[in-house]
DNA sequence: CCTACCGATCGGTAGG
DNA sequence: CCTACCGATCGGTAGG
């Protein structure tokens, strides 16, 4: 792992657990036994560093969702898309932390591409509610809603899942997705 | 208004939009036109700001759920619930939003008020879900995961729920409880 | 990669 | 409620 790598994991753990204005430089210099000006032969800036986890974080959770065959039915393909995104959260929790909250610290224009990237994302649920609903597999009034409903509970399990918790990826996964495909009335 | 509920309203605004660590004392002084240092007359620091606004904001949630009865049959104690976290959500946005963003920034001894006071709070939803299971009117496997499930839709509101927005609180209270109970295989 | 430094800003206080 | 200030710390850079 060269320097690099390490500025940014030590950097993602430190934001995650303290936030981006909370952790100083000099606070990443010191877990690396480094000099807060040392970084800098490494990175551009605070901000560049920021980017580099934000974007990565998008990076897994779409590369996860754009490997999912469209043409598989609905059900199977949200099945899919949710254990994508908590295998996501569970594998990079620290990053993904700092991609759920830290976002908002970044330039306009850096907010701007992260948005796209989370829109891009999030179609791809809405989509295949959309389909589901249109091939009678699901039953919902209102898909977008629903989809925000899903992303919803989702996303915010980065507040309480734990990697080595009690319960396992596998059992979660099996969990949310039979709770998610019978709220969409997918399910008996 | 009196001052210091000026400051309070001020602070929250200002911590919902640029985070704690990025407001300081002199942004809120400037938004009510006054110099830094006059701020101390009305508050005895930072740390007391917040925490009167995240402690008033669990007063609302909390407040809303112990006013329901808990002989109401399980179905309408959760409608019930649900509609209570999105009236506050909507109703309190920048306050909600500190709550859920902030309240780390709280020294360990305010934290654990916090949580105990949300361990609460998640608890009036987990029995109400346990006792639709012992009656029957609810079937989840694991009503712990589906509290978790439940409260997670909710809270994440905050992050897209807005008050003047398309949707008015009626009609997101009614489409998310309808998708709530067919979660817990409440509702035909 | 370190030493030493830059200007800016922080939360908070004294004294009026 | 203001002026003026405190010590501490910030992100970042120059020069070696």
């Amino acid at each position: 792992m060269d320097r690099r790598t390490q500025i940014l994991h030590t950097a993602g753990r430190l934001f995650s657990q303290r936030g981006y204005h909370a952790t100083s430089m000099r606070d990443i210099a010191r877990a690396l036994d480094l000099q807060g000006g040392s970084l800098y032969t490494h990175i551009e800036s605070k901000e560049e560093v920021l980017w580099e986890i934000v974007n990565r974080a998008a990076d897994r959770f779409l590369a996860h969702a754009t490997s999912i065959d469209p043409d598989l039915p609905p059900r199977e393909r949200l099945k899919a898309l949710v254990r994508g995104h908590l295998t996501v959260i569970a594998q990079e929790l620290e990053h993904a932390t700092v991609f759920f909250h830290e976002w908002k610290f970044l330039s306009p224009e850096l907010q701007e591409r992260i948005k796209a990237r989370r829109d891009a994302y999030e179609a791809h649920f809405r989509e295949a509610i959309e389909s589901g609903v249109q091939r009678g597999e699901f039953k919902v009034e209102d898909p977008k809603i629903a989809a925000l409903f899903v992303l919803s509970a989702l996303n915010w399990t980065y507040q309480w899942l734990r990697p080595e918790g009690p319960l396992d990826l596998e059992a979660l996964t099996e969990r949310y997705t039979a709770l998610v495909l019978r709220a969409l009335g997918g399910e008996a």
